[in-house]
Order: structure tokens, then sequence, then C-alpha cells
RNA sequence: GCGUCUGUAGCUCAGUGGAUAGAGCAGUGGCCUCCGGAGCCGCGUGCGGAGGUUCGAUUCCUCUCAGACGCACCA
């Protein structure tokens, strides 16, 4: 469906034209005073000076032929009706203007009567490559890796919703120092293993030498030995350019940490509804770097500085001379950089995406900047691709510094998750009476909800405050508070349907789905169904922009709506059945709009709260 | 030092080249013979600072102050 701005927009735009002036200053944008108008147009301020003439009489002008115009709404069922309740020009030269009820009605009918309730899907079967897991193998999920994944997760699903095709990848860290890190302690730890026996010649065990808790300790600990300790971190380097070369002992290692912690992961990332297509890794981009380094040499963009190889990246309009791009460290390994070009070849190779969206840290920028450049130079990408990094604030906690545990630790993810889980659990429990079984169940859905809604009603790029009794509170913006509208709308369309059956009257589901919904009765409804109209509008905004947080911004306001309607209508109690009906349509898709769009954002609403 | 990002209400956050800059929380006062009161309706303070462009700037530009982050062999 075309989105209700444009409608009003081609209107108009068709009136600007009928009284001698372009078009363009037709633009119509939703009203800043709600108290004056719903829609405006400011486009007679703007023509003012390009016609000489003073803004008021422009749009006086444009109102006139506003009024004699019929409507050409390319919606057929639309076109018979008027489109405005109202129309005016007032000083010192807005065009203000209302919608008629019928119109909006009929917009909204037209809305349930679409599978995506009027979004259109401009994607086209694009294909963009969302790269947003960042996770590091052996290392368990920590509070860093939530922003991304949220988003990321958003993202993917925002697109395929509008038609793109969209290949989210998690992009595991398997690759780097840190499995010399973790060869090297393990090392230390059991010496006896055959993986460090030189002179072993058999089969090496089906059976990994370590659990995930073990491993998620080695880590760490190799990782703060390194700092300290630099022979033991040179040795980690050695065993990192040897995995990197196919030394099979270290390989047999590598292939156990992989199985012990993908597994790990998987369950992780499951448990915050988030998934991926491709649980690829930097070690998959090994392939491609021999001859990504010798094409590099070849054509004479990498060239060897300070015993590394590099690639110059700077352009002559920088405002600062950046770094190039390190593809070969002195040592001889590869790095960061080396293997995210390599990942792009492969990715050029089996998707030929048309664009690229990584989201990580905003602390990455840098790093970015230089593989996308390095890309387009050395025409691995296209000129036309769109390469993307999109850059996360940082989580804080309430002293405004990096979020950290109680002991001043890093907060793992599943701690974290359990801790939104039993705040929310104990809000349950203090207010409603529900068996605990259900209010265990609830309160993992909500606090999933309280998380991911906190998270994503942030602008991306900024850093924001997580503060847990905020999020899961179930007042104000904030994720429960929509979850709670969404029930208490399927708890009234529940006693609906029961009342139909206990009349034995016609009103099916199928016959409230035929009829039509009625022009508002009040001020509360008409808001609400305006609401309502901008669905579309704000899905492909939030896309286009990527910002999740226009998505939240707009179920919040619907919810808010949904409460004044609620409040001042009495649905149930409404004598006129044809009426009530009409209600029950106009909730219902409340319900669906709401829906739709926490599904779009990564979490779900329980059946009751 | 250089660069990037960010400064909006007591706190947490939205927002726009235009009319009176909005929400939530906190504070405070109302609203149930009523569908979930976990609700709804009121009440007050603010665009870090200075210039510039513009009919009009919180928005665009310059400078300045403050904070976060980054600045070649970690990822």
């Amino acid at each position: 469906m075309k989105k209700i701005l444009d409608l009003i927009a081609e209107q108009m735009r068709a009136a600007f034209e009928g009284c001698g002036y372009a078009a363009d200053y037709g633009k119509v944008t939703l009203s800043n005073r709600p108290d004056l108008c719903e829609y405006q147009c400011n486009g007679a301020m703007a023509a003012a000076k390009a016609y000489h003439k003073k803004p008021i009489d422009i749009a006086n002008d444009v109102v006139a032929a506003l009024k004699g115009q019929t409507p050409r709404g390319e919606a057929a069922d639309n076109a018979a009706l008027p489109m405005f309740e109202s129309v005016e020009a007032v000083m010192p030269g807005f065009i203000n203007l209302k919608l008629s009820g019928e119109y909006l009605a009929a917009y909204l009918d037209g809305m349930r009567g679409e599978d995506k309730l009027g979004a259109e899907e401009t994607g086209g079967g694009k294909t963009i490559i969302v790269d947003y897991g960042g996770a590091n193998v052996a290392k368990p999920l920590h509070v860093g890796h939530l922003r991304t994944a949220i988003i990321g997760e958003c993202i993917k699903r925002m697109g395929n919703y509008l038609g793109y095709h969209m290949i989210g990848d998690v992009h595991l860290g398997d690759w780097g120092l840190q499995m010399g890190l973790i060869i090297e302690e393990l090392r230390d730890r059991k010496p006896e293993l055959p993986y460090f026996d030189e002179a072993y010649a058999g089969e090496y065990p089906q059976e990994a030498p370590f659990t995930i808790s073990e491993l998620e300790q080695i880590y760490p600990a190799a990782s703060a030995r390194s700092k300290e300790d630099e022979a033991f971190k040179a040795r980690a380097q050695e065993a990192t350019f040897k995995l990197q070369n196919g030394y099979a002992p270290f390989t047999a290692i590598w292939r156990h940490i992989m199985n012990v912690s993908l597994a790990d992961l998987k369950k992780n990332y499951a448990n915050l509804n988030v998934t991926f297509d491709l649980w690829k890794g930097e070690s998959d981009a090994q392939p491609y770097i021999p001859g990504l380094i010798e094409d590099l040499q070849k054509r004479g963009l990498a060239y060897e500085s300070e015993g590394a190889l590099v690639v110059d990246i700077a352009l002559p309009d920088d405002p600062k001379e950046l770094p190039p791009c390190i593809i070969r460290k002195s040592d001889g390994a590869a790095l960061y950089a080396t293997s995210d070009l390599g990942t792009i070849i492969e990715r050029e190779r089996d998707y030929a995406p048309e664009e690229y969206i990584y989201i990580t840290d905003k602390r990455q920028e840098l790093h970015f900047i230089q593989v996308f450049r390095v890309a387009k130079k050395a025409g691995y990408v296209k000129p036309e691709t769109k390469m993307t990094h999109m850059m996360c604030g940082t989580m804080n906690g309430r002293d405004g510094k990096p979020f950290k545990t109680r002991a001043g630790g890093v907060m793992r993810l599943e701690n974290l998750i359990r801790e939104i889980g039993e705040a929310v659990y104990d809000r349950i429990m203090e207010n409603r009476t529900m068996d605990e079984e259900e209010a265990r169940r609830a309160s993992q859905i909500i606090g999933l909800a309280a998380l991911k809604y906190g998270d994503l009603s942030n602008q991306v790029s900024k850093d924001y405050v997580f503060d847990i009794d905020r999020f899961t509170s179930f007042e104000g913006n904030t994720g429960p508070y929509i979850l709670y509208t969404i029930v208490r709308i399927k708890s009234i369309l529940a006693r609906y349907e029961q009342e139909q059956a206990e009349n034995g009257e016609n009103m099916s589901a199928a016959k409230i789905g035929a009829a039509g919904i009625r022009p508002a009765g009040s001020a509360e409804e008409k808001s609400l169904m305006l609401k309502l109209s901008a669905y579309n509008d704000v899905v492909e905004a939030a896309f286009a922009e990527k910002a999740p947080h226009k998505l939240c911004q707009f179920i919040y306001e619907l919810s808010d709506a949904f409460g004044s309607f609620y409040n001042t209508t009495m649905i149930l109690k409404e004598e006129d059945q044809e009426k009530k009906a009409g209600y029950i349509r106009l909730i219902c898709l409340v319900k669906d709009v709401l829906e739709s769009c926490i599904h779009l954002l990564g979490f779900d609403a329980p059946e009751r709260m």
C-alpha cells in the first residue's frame, strides 16, 4: 500500500501544480501542532521567495485548488471518498490538513486486508550481508556482544520483511592470536597431551581435552598472562603462526575448541532469540589469504613497511592522513584486516551482495574504514556496493561507566539474562496470582523483551545506560508496557469471542474480519487510527535509516494511543452491535501491528502476564 | 597533538530549517456501578557557549568548552 503521507502529498502536489507552482512544494509532514491539524504542508513559505509572493497568498491559492479538487488516490476503494475533513491556510503560510474519518477508516481496512499490514516489499530480493555476531570462540558471551546481536537481528528481520534477502553471519573470532594463547596455556596445564609430543604419530583423540567451563577459564587466564609475560606471548604468537600454516596437532586442538565452543554459543544466541544464517568465522577466510596477499603485491598495492606488508588507504581529502592497512605482520602472520578482506572475497564469490552491513562496537571504526577502502581500491567489491559500518555505542552502568558486575568484572550474558528474568518474575508474583510455572515462563519472555527494548529504544550510535530496574518496569516506555498493551487487547478479544459464542451469534471471527472499520467517533479513536496508519512508513524508515529505535518509539506511541482510547471507550459494553464490531476490528488491527513490530524487534508477547 | 562521535528537563532518552522543543522516571493532584488500575488525565523546569547563513536555526556552517572513543603489526 502507498504510504498515507504520499497519498496526501499527491493531492497537494497536484494542487500546487494547478496553481502554477512547482509540485515539489507539495511535501506533507505529520503535524507538529496536533492541536491545530493532523498533517501540514510548509511549501507555501518555501515557494514565496521563488515566486515573489506572500506565503499566505500562495497557501490560499493552494487551499482553494484543493477544495475544488477530487481525490485521485490510487487505492481504488478510496478513490470515491473525499480525503480531507478540513484544509486551511493560516499565517504566515502553513497549510493545515485534517483527514476525513471515512478516508482514514478505509485506509485502515486496506491495511487489514494485506499480508504485511500495508508495508511494501521494496527490497526486490536484493542481497544484503549482515555481520553482527563477533563472538569469540572459547570466550563466553558478555554484555559487549549484546548490542550487536540485538541490533543485527532486528536489522535482519526488518530487511527480510521488506523483501530484501538478508544473510546474517555470526562471523566468529576463531582464528587470531587467541587460539595461540589457548594452545600454549593448554600446553602448560596439560603437557602430557599427545598434541604437544612432536614424536607422536598416532591418531589424535576424538574426545576434547577440556570442557566448556575449563575452556572459558583457560582463555582469560592466558590472555591476562600474555600481558605480563613476554615469553609466553611470543610462544602464543608462534603457535598462532603454526596453526595458520596447518600444523596438524594444533589443527586438531583447534577442532576441539570449535566443537566445544560452538554448541555453547548456539545455545546462548538462541536464548536471545538471535539466529544466524551462516556460522562462518575468520578461519573460513584463510584459504583466500595467500591469493589475496599475492594479488595485492603483484598489483603494487601492497608494499613492505617496517617489516609489515601494508596497503595505503589515505585519500587526498582526508582531514588527517590515515594509517595504512596492515595485511601481514612482520612475523608473517595474518591479522584482523586480512581475514576480513578474505571474508569479503568469499562473500563476493558466494553471494555477491549489493550491500554489506557490519555491526560492531564503534571503537572499530578505523578498522572498517581501512578494510572498506582496501576492498574498493583493489576492486574486490564493486564501486556501487554499499559498505556500511553501524557503530554501536557502549552499554554503561548507572554510574555512566562501562557495565560491570557488582564485583567489577565483565558481566556474562547468561547471568545478565537470568538477573533480568528474576527481576521480572518478582514483579509478576507481587502483583498477580499466576501459578509459578506460568510465571517462570512468562518472565523469560517478558525479560527478553525488557532487555531488547531497553537496548533498541536508544539510538544505535550512542552510549546508553543499562538500568535493570528501569528496563523491567511495567510502566512507561518499556518492553513490558508494550507487552501489557498486547495482552490486554488479547484479553478483550477473547472475551468478545466468548460472548459471541454464548449468544450463538453469527459474528464469527471470519465475519468480523469481513466487515469494515468505522470512522472514528472520538478524538481518542481518531488519534489511534492516525497512528496506526503510519505503520508502513515507520517500518520503511526504520530500516532505511537503520534506526530500530524509531520502531520502538512508534509502538510506544501506538500503545499510548490505545490506552487513551481504551480508557474513554467502553468496547464490550457498547450496545450498538455494529459499532462494537467496528471497535473489535480496530483493536484487532492494533494488536496485529504491535505484534508485527515486536517480531521485527526480535521478541514475543506472552498470553498473560 | 590529530581525528571520530556525543552534549536537549533533577535522572533516562526522543525530536525538527518553521507555529508553543516532546516522552518516560522521579515529585504532585485527580479518574473505577466499567472490557486487565501493571491503566488513564492534569501540574514544571531545558536545546553546553559564542558567532555566521536564513524571512525563520535546537536543526546547517565556523570557532570554543566539556565528555567518550580511536590514532600500523590485538580483535
